[in-house]
DNA sequence: GTGACTTATTTCAAGTCGCAACGTAACCCT
DNA sequence: AGGGTTACGTTGCGACTTGAAATAAGTCAC
């Protein structure tokens, strides 16, 4: 990601022409709910709502839409409704300009979505995994196959792909080359990028953008989801294993060697239960999927967790055990969830990922009333939990924002 | 603060300034050590210095500096050595141009002192408090005499302060006027600022800032101590209570509603010990010296507590109990800043507070252990563990950068 | 000493940009 | 058809940064 350096006048019309586009892509983007599934098209807006929106005066809004029209990246669509004066021209994003992909390399299933440049969903692809069995090569075929699916399912020329992002569970090394580090997968320094180029298939050479899962389901509930409009947030993804992104400032943090937020990781019980990542008492250890069903006594090391997750959480009405289990569960997460909230004052938190919906759906008000134990009255007050409104592809979407935001910021292609 | 519009090309200039005005004003401080006393100051730039240090053209420098020697903020201060070209002239901040005040309200006492500029100590006032007595009353007066005492020591016009920063222990609500949410202290919506100017001395009618003690103290560490330089840290504070600063991209990271960074409010033992704050389990109830202290069976609810935890650390090379509870407070440390290092993957981890310096003295290393025990690998090897250098009145140079932050961005006095 | 050489700083002439003011377009209502 | 109203485009101005050229202020070899 190229340096923004500022200074110039010219650099200061980068950014407003940034801010423009920001604005107008944001504005498209529904309030997503969870059956939502063709297009986040929402609303356009006319060169006077852009004004106020970002601060510029209206010539400017004028002046850089007209560039931006130009090059098509911005399409007229239509006149609003007068009551007594011209009629505001409404402009949107347009949609054939251009491609993004986002990919999600998840625990159970790789899935690879396509979307133009209003987010609207032009084709996509799963394949499941077998859980443990995650191979190197069988993930890097499934996603080559993805990609070249989604291309030919959409009939979109590969050329007009302005980026891919990918999604993966683990940390990344940005170095002279992108490395990823998967404990979950047993991956040491896998260097998917390089795989991905010299695939068998058509990799795309357009460029690609990594980043760890959590933090992109954090982004898609950012923009699209539960956290539209925050500058300080946490979204917490409840999986098998336990992740979160954390935004400061309106953007994802991802601090010094972008492995930031693996709130899973977190001490809960100093000297507690012994964590697939070889520590002892992590949230993780306690509260994710895989350490639900060990401590109910049921380990799944391959099967459906997710089918097994909901048996426990239907037998809880029953069984003194499951519900025991649960009541603790909630305790841990609210122990985490409090800390993060003492930590980082945000405005919202946000649960997702399977299974923090699948618990949520009865245990959000435990959860709560444990946060409340556990944090301080100021910021707890602060804050208010919430579910995530984005369903099982969040993590794909939050992939496709990630060229999509180089695209806005105008730091995609140097050519042209 | 007022909210710094970014779009014109006067908000460039602004900016322009504001940046050369920091690279100038942070060149002057020094990399200072505990014993630093007198002045910050360090080394002077030239011109062309700041032209590469901001990024901009050697005649935007010019112009800046033009006018702020015209302002007499900046002063020539001589000629360096010519191998051969024109010598370069050195420029520095007029140390009297304008004075700074920041005032540590501690737990044991008050701090006040007065700097100019060039950040070099010009008075300081200090005042014990009888802990487990802080009347409200007694604090202010305390401050208000102590603002009285610096000015009449260093013989400064009150005109000439552009500002008074305080840092406090508790919460900061931001609202209508500023309040201050202290537990330890027993205060609650205390409204300072409003006692403050109304008060029976020469409060100055001139700006005041208000922070958390943790977070001067971390800014200080941050622009003129172990900090200096990373984008991304966590300063501790251990004292009688835990607390923390987090640098999130190179300031201080307040979260919406500036009580982020309650450090020693993190849940390390689910359903653990019972802290003051009402809460279980917290960290501060294991680490702080006060905890320290009630776990060795030696509760000081009012003595010294530093001259106490001293002892208990000396007793430990000879009692088995003073080791264990020593061995058992780095693993409560470690697994704390081990979930920050997971969660924030900062570049460094500065440790500081009295009670921090006087453990670290002996148990750096355990911490260390521990901390790396309770992290994941990637993020742990990016960070280091440091101590603080700024000594015991860090809080109060942390206190004052709060007005000098807002002369350098050029948002102070709107007036003039 | 003096002239050639170096390096730092200032001056100058473009080239950009955002903006306020003003002009024009497009629609409503009567 | 004409007046009213709102949205949008254009123009001229002031402000800004910058690269290049000019100037300032030394060093060095002889």
């Amino acid at each position: 990601m190229r340096d923004l350096k500022r200074g110039t006048v010219r650099d200061l019309r980068r950014d407003n022409r940034a801010a423009v586009l920001w604005s107008l892509y944001l504005s498209q983007s529904a309030p997503a709910r969870p059956q939502f599934a063709q297009s986040l098209l929402y609303q356009e807006r006319s060169r006077q709502d852009l004004s106020v929106a970002t601060g510029l005066s209206a010539a400017s809004v004028t002046n850089v839409i007209r560039e931006l029209l130009d090059e098509r990246i911005v399409i007229e669509t239509g006149l609003a409704e007068s009551d007594g004066g011209r009629p505001r021209a409404m402009l949107g994003m347009n949609p054939g300009y251009g491609y993004v992909i986002g990919v999600d390399v998840g625990e159970t299933r790789t899935r690879v979505e396509l979307f133009d440049l209003a987010m609207t969903e032009r084709a996509k692809a799963e394949y499941p995994l077998d859980p443990y069995r995650h191979e190197v090569d069988t993930v890097v075929a499934q996603i080559l196959s993805g990609l070249d699916a989604v291309l030919s399912d959409s009939g979109v020329d590969p050329d007009a792909i302005l980026g891919v992002g990918i999604g993966v569970p683990g940390i990344i090394e940005r170095g002279p080359e992108v490395l990823v580090h998967g404990q979950t997968y047993n991956w040491d320094a896998v260097p998917l990028e390089r795989m991905l180029r010299s695939g068998p298939l058509s990799a795309p050479d357009c460029p690609m953008f990594f980043d760890n899962g959590a933090k992109t389901m954090g982004q898609a509930e950012l923009w699209f989801g539960a956290g539209r409009g925050a500058r300080n947030a946490v979204v917490i993804l409840v999986g098998s294993g336990v992740g979160a992104s954390l935004i400061s400032g309106g953007a994802t943090y991802r601090g010094v060697t972008s492995s930031a937020a693996e709130f899973g990781h977190i001490t809960v019980v100093t000297n507690g239960r012994r964590c697939r990542c070889g520590s002892t008492g992590c949230l993780e250890a306690y509260a994710g999927a895989e350490a639900i069903l060990e401590r109910y006594g049921r380990p799944m090391a391959g099967g459906d967790q997710e089918a097994a997750l909901a048996e426990l959480i239907s037998a809880a009405d029953t069984s003194v055990l499951a519900a025991a289990i649960l009541e603790e569960t909630s305790q841990y997460l609210g122990a985490g969830i409090g800390s993060l909230i003492n930590l980082l004052n945000p405005e919202r938190v946000i649960i997702g990922g399977w299974a923090g919906l699948q618990l949520s759906g009865t245990l959000l008000p435990a959860i709560r009333e444990s946060t409340k134990a556990h944090s301080l009255r100021h910021p707890f007050a602060a804050t208010s939990i919430e579910l995530g409104q984005l369903g099982p592809w969040a993590v794909a979407l939050g992939a496709a924002t990630l060229p999509m935001e180089s695209f806005l910021n105008g730091t995609l292609d140097p050519a042209t």
